[in-house]
DNA sequence: ATGAAAGCGCTAACAG
DNA sequence: CTGTTAGCGCTTTCAT
């Protein structure tokens, strides 16, 4: 039978309500009888009952995400383990616990969102995968959930965002490849209806302008292997095919570099290679993968430090904006080989 | 202000009690009054409040799952986004939810179980990776937690298990190099106090030994990427260097055919390689990774089901075997080049 | 500053 | 079978 609220004020000789204020640092004790109150209570071995306290104070303590993914890509993406375990780091001392929700069909995301804040499962949510005008915000607004977003979204939004540029990394990597002596640098970006898809397409070709090159080369895929090959293959068949390749990640960079391998191209001779990640693996491929190295763990402690400040009020409301991601230079990319500009087909 | 049950009540002209009864479908009302409790409800769109049944009922209507992995190798691994994914499933119409913890330090592990039991955040866990005489077993039975465990554990266990053999998969890949002629098959292991770090060693040996084969070509590494280089280059330099390497898992086997080919070696002729999960990018490396598929997803969605039959009592016992993961031949296995004994460096 | 007491919304034991 | 009622453990208002 584990110990409740009534045993300690028993014990401390006072009434529950005493021990509950002394427990939440409220005004209402003295800070002798509080200080009475903890150690009985510690002496007795006491803990709240979450659930007795969800119930009264009408709050979860539980912080939310629902990630709407492919499943196939799910498993691809080195994004989502890290940032979780970024969450984890911050909620693991907080008393808070993350539910997590998966919604792999469309049109189940709004459906998880809702459920979520129906049950009362959490108090807050993080947004991921910004979208351009994103529905969500209106939904949360309607559910009442609090919530941060990751990079502030394309349309108002009352909630606070934790920042991660996403296009000096791709600047870095496009004037990178200027530098190198490349004219023709293609982009296979991500899905264009996600704001890092587009931000980074938007980034690639703002360097190139800069630079008085043309912005024709742009592929979009969907952040799969798949798809990156299409789009590499696509690329390389035309007449003006590049002599460079910027990918929205690194798992369509890896994919597409292995293509053109097979195609007879030599990397980086023929073909540089930029990915987005820095995934893991990046440096042992064959060429070591060219990449830009984000810090999902960084991003997830800091979102998660940020909503649950704002859901004791401690936040102050302005964006958190984290280092950008830079450029890790490796193997992948080089001088053009040859500057002759026939197609590689 | 949300309906309560004793709207419900009220409106229906019946006790509280009844609506409960009527809800958890349990007896104590009749047929006919039932239906018209559990229409009115709907009529007046009323939900029982999760928090209210979570203290009254002592029970928390979620699972929980703890993932001890180390940071960096978590985002590499494409097993535990995509199980997740495969508990959801189950998940979505149960009204249960997922808590994941990440015990990123150690020692933090059994704290996250004993905070998820204390805090009565969950009725029951999915225990992952499961290791030699792992001592969550004991742990959950104090902790009075419910349980399913991925694969059967070497030690007494209560809990029943969902099973997905992985030792069929490194059989056929090793046989299957030993069909084309290898005779110096290699193997990287994983972490061995993992269940199936050991079980595939095993599986590896088991089968040289069934074809009259030496099995003294064998290193440990941790799953990551670095330690599969550094236990390829080890293999590599020895006198009696492997003409094959079976890996325990994609990111390994990737990583040391990167290195191979850095190396000077030609694969498939000179080192034939193989994997273990069928990475998405597997089929995107140069040249295409032979590897052998499991099913995250399936095993998820299993342990969840299990786990949920379990604790409304509708588990037989009885472990779930799954169908075990094969292999799938692609092009960096094939016949030796050539037979000679010589090392390669 | 302190204590009593009324909920929070549901479950389950009990009486009818 | 049905309805009543006493909790579950905490928060919070309201007197004292």
């Amino acid at each position: 039978m584990p110990v409740t609220i009534s045993d300690v004020a028993r014990a401390a000789g006072v009434s529950k309500g005493a021990v509950s204020y002394a427990l939440n640092g409220q005004a209402g004790v003295s800070e002798d009888t509080r200080r009475r109150i903890l150690s009985t209570a510690a002496a007795l071995g006491w803990t709240p009952s979450l659930r007795a306290r969800s119930l009264s104070s009408s709050k979860a303590y539980a912080l939310g995400l629902v990630v709407a993914r492919n499943p196939r890509l799910l498993g691809t993406d080195p994004f989502f383990p890290s940032f979780i375990a970024g969450i984890e780091t911050t909620l693991a001392d907080s008393g808070y616990s993350l539910v997590l929700t998966v919604a792999t069909q469309t049109g189940s995301e709004e459906a998880s969102y809702r459920r979520l804040a129906h049950e009362g499962r959490v108090d807050g949510v993080i947004l991921s995968d910004m979208r351009t005008d994103d529905s969500r915000i209106a939904l949360l607004l309607e559910l009442g959930l609090a919530a941060v977003t990751l990079n502030r979204p394309d349309t108002p939004s009352p909630f606070p965002a934790v920042c991660m540029d996403d296009t000096e990394g791709i600047s870095q990597a496009v004037q990178h490849l200027v530098d190198l002596g490349h004219t023709r640098i293609a982009h296979v970006g991500g899905t264009q209806h996600y704001i890092h898809g587009l931000s980074r397409r938007n980034a690639w070709a703002n360097t190139l302008k800069l630079n008085g090159l043309e912005t024709d080369l742009f592929i979009e895929a969907d952040f799969g292997a798949t798809e990156g090959v299409a789009a590499t293959a696509d690329l390389l068949a035309r007449d003006n095919a590049p002599t460079a390749i910027v990918y929205a990640n690194d798992i369509m960079a890896t994919a597409g570099q292995a293509y053109a391998q097979q195609q007879g191209l030599r990397i980086p001779a023929d073909l540089s290679v930029t990915g987005y990640d820095n995934t893991e693996y990046a440096q042992y491929l064959n060429p070591a993968l060219t990449s830009i190295g984000s810090d999902p763990l960084l991003w997830g402690s800091s979102a998660a430090q940020v909503l649950l400040n704002q859901l004791d009020g401690t936040h102050d409301g302005a964006d958190v904006v984290l280092p950008a991601p830079r450029l890790i230079t490796r193997g992948s990319t080089a001088a053009p080989h040859n500057r002759s500009s026939s197609g590689s087909k």
